[in-house]
RNA sequence: GGCCCCUUCGUCUAGUCAGGCCUAGGACACCAGGUUUUCAUCCUGGCGACAGGGGUUCAAAUCCCCUAGGGGUCACCA
């Protein structure tokens, strides 16, 4: 049998961290079988869900690397998978429910149905439904339809245990008692989510359902309604919540929740993901960073861990790091160049025109960088007018705390620029300069610190003789001499 | 509150299903050293956990029970 899974986000917003990680392992467990995986869109909520939204989140789906075998924009034998676009079936399945009595109209009003809920709060008794229409007599129930009364449509859940197996969590086991007579169709005759859910998965031929904890109670719902359609019940899986500091279900107020703000913060994508996943799954309990291929090779539902699990925001940093210094410059180089071009710093144009001088600098500043968004800040010194150099209180004290600072710097300048000047490159230039000190006896920081402060106004950044190549013998002769003044 | 789920370092986790290889491993963070022209990277070391209590067993982080704590959910949202 072939594994089909699905992720069914509502569009309701932009997708959320914990529905990428959902959306992941159920795309790594149809790769790793060799099973199709389904987007479909649970667009019920009419009041909520929007087109924007569910563009977004297609979007970022895309973004994270997650191809779907069939959902929107990829046909496939089970559509429309736009559950607004599904409700001939539901109203179908919904018919048959009633026709054979697992279902029954029901007539209570939300007044009554609040007053109810606030009686039996006031008694400290458990919110549920009272079963008021649960027994009403055929004739009554053609009384009122003909006298137009609205009614909801509500399942009959009969009596016993609903048990099942999660693939995560192993055996659960509900009693159907403590499940309500939950409605199906609103008064407006829309279907609700735990009733679409079960027939399009159903029509589908899903096999899985990993989905989140938050689910977990749905599940004997669920599976009563399966059973009474006489269908075959899907496996389940229920994920672990993504938490926040305050262990509570991850919400915005303890961060930022969207896959789209991350990667708009700069995040490399691949570490998104790699850190998605090692939220709840761990490849092998030594590895922290894996590519995707490793993901695929190794995933399995059962080694999800049970336990929710804290969002760390200082580790995603860490492993954002890691992924962007593995990059390679060119690739690093057109990621940053958005910020850039925000920051102001370059035009696009510019970018262009200047790609192998951008690309440079870009590679020396990968290991001081984490996120695209970071280089800007970090390079600004070089877009700053060279008689303009603001120099921080710490870089000039290191600076001034060698007595021969104007001199080196004169030598630097009277040495090394023609150098520069004949084509010489990083490594040359600092040959050049260890000779220069060599000659006079001087240690390193008797260069380094006054040069750094001429140069870049600030205590520490990349190698100087980077900054050197950067920068041109031009601007760097006019951020020479400006500082053998100013530091005189 | 009812029901359901969960519980290994501060955090993410390996180990739990098949009890001994665990004086509990890795990673982030933190601390201390080292490399380095600074910053960063990198390297080395340190700190630090089986929620508690009972069983079962020659042996329990691993199996059973109880307690405690945390979370989820109780809609004509999904």
């Amino acid at each position: 049998m072939t594994v089909r899974v699905r992720y069914a986000p509502s569009p309701t917003g932009l997708l959320h961290v914990g529905g990428a990680r959902t959306a992941l392992f159920n795309w790594a467990w149809a790769r790793r079988h060799g099973g199709v995986f389904v987007l479909r869109i649970e667009d019920t909520d009419k009041e909520r869900s929007t087109e924007e939204s569910e563009r977004s989140i297609l979007e970022a789906m895309r973004w994270l690397g997650m191809e779907w075998d069939e959902g929107p924009g990829v046909e496939g034998p089970y559509g429309p998978y736009r559950q607004s676009e599904r409700n001939a079936r539901y109203q179908e399945l919904c018919a048959r429910l009633l026709e054979e009595g697992k279902a029954y109209r029901c007539f209570c009003d939300a007044e009554r149905l609040t007053s109810l809920r606030e009686q039996q709060m006031a008694n400290k008794e458990n919110p549920r439904y009272d079963g008021h229409c649960r027994d009403l007599s055929p004739e009554e129930v053609a009384r009122r339809m003909a006298a137009g009364e609205p009614y909801t449509v509500r399942f009959r859940v009969p009596e016993g245990e609903t048990r099942f197996t999660d693939h995560v969590r192993g055996e659960v086991v509900f009693q159907n008692k403590e499940v309500d007579d939950w409605v199906m169709l609103r008064s407006d005759g829309s279907p609700t989510y735990n009733f679409v859910v079960v027939c399009d998965d159903a029509d589908m031929k899903i096999t899985h359902v990993l989905r989140g904890e938050e689910h977990l109670v749905n599940t004997p719902k669920q599976v009563l309604l399966y059973e009474a359609l006489g269908l075959e019940v899907p496996e389940f899986g229920h994920l672990p919540l993504m938490l926040g500091a305050d262990k509570k279900k991850l919400s915005k107020r303890t961060g930022h929740t969207s896959v789209q703000v991350y990667r708009d913060l700069g995040y490399p994508r691949d570490a998104v993901v790699n850190f998605l996943c090692l939220q709840g799954w761990a490849l092998d309990g030594e590895t922290e960073v894996f590519s995707v291929d490793q993901l695929v090779e190794s995933f399995e539902v059962r080694d999800v861990s049970k336990g929710g699990a804290v969002f760390d925001p200082e580790k995603f940093l860490w492993l954002a790091g890691e992924y962007l210094r593995q990059e390679a410059p060119e690739v690093c180089a057109e990621r940053c160049a958005p910020y850039v071009i925000e920051a102001g710093q370059m035009t696009a144009e510019e970018l262009e025109e200047r790609s192998g001088w951008f690309q440079e600098v870009v590679r020396g500043m990968q290991e001081r960088v984490r996120l695209y968004s970071e280089l800007p800040e970090k390079i600004a010194f070089l877009f700053e007018g060279d008689e303009e150099v603001s120099y921080d209180e710490k870089a000039e004290k290191n600076a001034r705390k060698h007595e021969h600072r104007a001199e080196v710097l004169a030598a630097v300048r009277d040495t090394l620029l023609p150098t520069l000047e004949a084509g010489a490159d990083a490594a040359a230039l600092s040959e050049a300069g260890k000779a220069l000190l060599a000659e006079r006896e001087w240690k390193f920081p008797a260069l380094g610190q006054p040069l750094r402060c001429a140069l870049t106004g600030a205590a520490g950044g990349p190698d100087l003789f980077d900054v050197l190549v950067w920068l041109g013998p031009e601007r760097a002769r006019v951020r020479l001499e400006r500082a053998i003044e100013r530091l005189a």
